[in-house]
RNA sequence: UGGGGUGUAGCCAAGUGGUAAGGCAAGAGACUUUGACUCUCUUAUGCACAGGUCCGAUCCCUGUCACCCCAGCCA
């Protein structure tokens, strides 16, 4: 696996060198309200990373300090993706769990003056936050003594009030031109069951109070986190401070990444879930790792294309080449690859013996020849790609199949195209061809040179399939659907539907076995895939300068 | 028109006061029982733009422009 290597890591390393800490602690920190996405792989793969390149350590905490969309499903969910990439948490925590030692530090914070009890309404709140470039002005409440803070918290803590009838507010600077710093909320109060706390609690403390506090309670050296809570900083840093945290962690922060045409959003994916618009998190077409997965992506292509993106502090766009390459790289020399069509177009090789089946030796992954042979079927009734064929050369670089033109059936026999037949449409349905047998394979035949090999599957012996594939992550954009919303951008054409055959060794793989078919890419065996009815999601096609009209 | 962040090739991304790594994509060629793979070669006199300092600037300074984030009792 590639090493890692970013600017965190270079500040990781002068900390160490200047004994700024002694060790490294990163955390992972979801929320556990939706299934992962390629996006959290970047989180999880460097949080994890980083901390292993220095034998430190890293913690799960699920972030469940707002009950309302939570849920243990996505606990369970984000625990067997994170497992599936290949990572152990150091240790697993809830962020609910600290709320006793969150609310002492919320009291600590009104006793030294710097936290009191609002009354403000939620609008008022906002008006009184003031604007981008209006400064904000003081609650009236915001005077209120120690002890009547104190009581008032109290409180709300007991039940006494109800939801957005107070809450409890950071003393800062109302005039910050750094918004998160004009008076905070620290706690609103929600009387909603919580999926762990269940109804103890009816006061939730806010992200940018808890946070800091989660980090060094955990005893986080490096929390590291999405260039948006730049922002925060400030804010982070003052709770650690004058809550007198023990441990002082330091927040890092990085750009997003983001694949071309792919939504990333967690609103947007929940949409595409709940609208009905995809099968569920695992549709092959989204971006979560459950789908990822299902369409073929393998833990290790994702690590190496997550390593290999470098990060930076720029939010950034790659192109999915770049993950599909990985996928390559990754199933290279271990996917067997199989033969397979398509759009089968049906062939008869007149001079061939009736009723004679003949079985051939073929490499499993001709790069990798430990990994043995399987046999392959041969006769004179065979498929071969519609594509693969075509009357008339279309240009001297035409490499499959034409009338009068030789090829070799990849693993067989050359064979050449003498006539073909069609139906009233003038499609063709049957192309009758010669073989020559001496040019058997493995018999080193040298006296002349075919036009080009390609795939076929014996009529006989071959086994039909499902083609799911799979053009775009998610959708699709063109001149035409620019300026739609993403649901309207996904197309039909994002999952097309191919019923084509597989050659009979094939027929065996279980589901999420990788493979290559040939030329046609790399595929994974669907979930739904059951007995002899296959279902193949292709992953990624493989770099081609060809297409069916050059 | 407040504050913060960021601009290096089509896409990512290193780098540094001393003459622009690497990957992806793209193009050319070789090889080939996959138009794949592999191999070879090509791709920024240029680092958002304009000035300035300096023997020398992508790096330091000044100004400008562009994009992103912030006005949740979400995270």
């Amino acid at each position: 696996m590639a090493e890692i290597n970013n600017f965190i890591k270079t500040i990781m390393e002068n900390d160490l060198r200047e004994g700024k800490v002694d060790h490294i602690a990163t955390r992972f920190p979801p929320e556990p309200n939706a299934y992962l996405h390629i996006g959290h792989a970047r989180a999880i793969i460097n949080d994890f990373e980083l901390s292993m390149a220095f034998n430190g350590t890293t913690n799960l905490r699920f972030d469940d300090t707002n009950p309302v969309n939570e849920g243990a499903e996505y606990v369970d969910g984000i625990i067997a993706d994170l497992k599936w990439l290949g990572y152990v948490p150091t240790n697993v925590f809830f962020g609910s769990d600290y709320f006793e030692k969150t609310y002492e530090k919320a009291i600590l914070l009104i006793k030294k003056g710097l936290a009191y009890v609002d009354d403000l309404s939620q609008e008022e709140t906002t008006a009184y936050r003031g604007t981008l470039t209006e400064p904000g002005k003081n609650s009236p409440y915001r005077d209120r003594s120690v002890e009547e803070n104190l009581r008032l918290f109290q409180e709300m803590r007991d039940g006494k009030y109800a939801d957005g009838e107070k809450t409890l507010r950071a003393k800062i600077d109302m005039a910050s031109p750094n918004i998160n710093m004009r008076d905070p909320v620290m706690y609103r109060i929600l009387h909603k069951e919580h999926h762990r706390q269940g109804n103890k609690w009816c006061i939730y403390p806010m992200y940018d109070f808890a946070h800091p506090l989660q980090d060094s309670f955990e005893g986080i050296t490096h929390s590291l986190c999405s260039i948006e809570y730049d922002n925060h900083r400030p804010l982070y840093d003052w709770f650690i401070e004058k809550c007198e945290m023990e441990n002082v962690p330091h927040q890092y922060e990085w750009g997003r990444l983001n694949i071309t045409n792919t939504i990333m959003s967690k609103r947007y994916l929940r949409q595409l879930v709940e609208g009905g618009y995809v099968t569920g998190y695992d549709d092959p077409r989204m971006p979560t790792l459950v789908g990822l997965r299902r369409k073929g992506f393998t833990a290790s292509s994702i690590k190496e294309f997550i390593l290999y993106t470098g990060l930076s502090r720029i939010n950034s766009t790659t192109e999915a080449s770049n993950l599909d390459h990985f996928l390559m790289e990754d199933q290279k020399l271990v996917a067997p690859r199989y033969m397979a069509v398509f759009d089968p177009l049906p062939i008869v090789i007149d001079n061939y013996p009736d009723g004679q089946v003949e079985w051939f030796d073929a490499s499993n992954n001709m790069e990798n020849l430990e990994m043995g042979t399987h046999k392959i079927a041969f006769s004179k009734n065979l498929y071969i790609d519609r594509d693969d064929f075509v009357e008339v050369k279309p240009n001297k670089k035409w490499k499959r199949l034409a009338l009068d033109s030789e090829v070799r059936l990849m693993n067989s026999y050359f064979v050449k195209a003498v006539s073909v037949e069609k139906d009233e449409n003038g499609k063709i349905t049957l192309v009758h061809c010669t073989y020559d047998p001496a040019t058997r394979s493995g018999l080193d035949f040298k006296e002349r040179k075919p036009n080009g090999t390609i795939q076929f599957c014996e009529a006989s012996t071959c086994k039909p399939v499902t083609f799911n594939l799979f053009d775009v992550l998610i959708f699709d954009e063109t001149e035409e659907t620019k300026g739609l919303s993403f649901i309207e951008r996904l197309n039909n054409d994002s999952w097309q539907t191919k019923n084509g055959f597989v050659e009979v060794a094939a027929k065996d793989v279980q589901p999420g076995d990788h493979f290559q078919l040939m030329r046609n890419g790399y595929y994974c065996v669907d979930k739904l895939s059951t007995g002899d009815n296959l279902v193949f999601n292709r992953t990624c096609s493989l770099k081609s300068s060809f297409t069916p009209n050059n």
